[in-house]
DNA sequence: CGCACAAATGCAACTAGTTGCATAATGCTA
DNA sequence: TAGCATTATGCAACTAGTTGCATTTGTGCG
């Protein structure tokens, strides 16, 4: 259900094509959502044969057609409900932890590796966060409230990413 | 196929039945994965049509039969080999992240809900693991290694809970 | 007594997401 | 000039996980 939402979302700020969404995943709502183009164009299909999106196919010369979608009253309908109700809450998956769990049989240069791979991983993410923090957000009191909400999921994947920092030098220390 | 290796895992240190080891989904093993009996079944007998699980049926008086399941030779390989390999990155998906990216539309009782059922939710595991780790890990130096991995995913468990706690805070001030 | 819950298993149908392949033109670069 | 990335879309088959329903007996509660 989720995807839909993110896309109706996307799509009511800006119009636009599965290609584009792709894209918009990959930048700017790339530490929101995450998907494959394949699962973005048959969802965009399943959603506007529900109604809920207008699709027109722009013919581009000696390129595949563009479908531009944009969103419709029942699809901003189906927004405003999914924005009013609760999130539930999601299943704990935490195939690291599994490992801790069967530390024992778990080959001590295996770990060494998986580890500093993931710090790695962190630290690089700590820096594209920084980027966008510098690009976009430099002066997050002059921003209003709408601009102001997206600084703040940057602030958390901040928080996140620290904590999973410190937490990763203090097991490496042993 | 993380599903699987926590299947190994906790059969390799316990034998047991699948309802033994949805009961170590809600206790021991609640915040490392969950899942439903329906997938733990199904994932049980594919894995012993697979050859990784040996299945021996006990009947008892007046209840259904329990099927105890043990890891084989082959399922050790399996699990070796899952846990020699590095885990791939997990893709993004923050559902909470998308409602911020559609903040105008999102109404401000709606949001105000939101987050302080998440904050309560928090608290709550918060103080989940503080009783975790009073009964199971009160003197974490006294510990094998063995023994201090499960302590270490309690760790972060509590420093990823406590960054949410303190950004919620952070965004309920505005 | 009736009802809910725990113990113990499972099928069927669904939604969500992945993987592999296919098409077809343009532009870049080794 | 051959090969690879980009733009732009899609099918088919698969794996992973959810939801709803079903069975059988014992135990505790009001």
């Amino acid at each position: 259900m989720s995807l839909r939402a993110v896309l109706l979302i996307t799509l009511q700020r800006d119009p636009g094509t599965g290609y584009d969404i792709l894209q918009r995943f990959k930048t700017g709502l790339a530490h929101v959502w995450q998907a494959s183009h394949q699962q973005i164009y048959r969802e965009l299909d399943k959603m506007r044969a529900a109604g809920l999106l207008d699709c027109e196919t722009v013919p581009q010369a000696e390129r595949p057609d563009r479908k531009v979608y944009c969103i419709t009253a029942s699809g901003r309908a189906e927004l405003d409900a999914w924005l009013a109700a609760p999130l539930g809450p999601s299943p704990v998956r935490q195939p690291l932890f599994a490992k801790f769990f069967a530390w024992d049989a778990w080959p001590a240069d295996a770990r060494q590796q998986e580890l500093t791979a993931l710090q790695a991983q962190l630290e690089e993410r700590m820096q594209a966060y920084a980027a966008i923090e510098k690009e976009w957000f430099s002066d997050p009191q002059g921003l209003t409230p709408d601009e102001r909400a997206p600084w703040h999921t940057l602030r958390l994947g901040q928080r996140l990413t620290e904590a999973w920092l410190a937490w990763i030098e203090e097991v490496l220390e042993e």
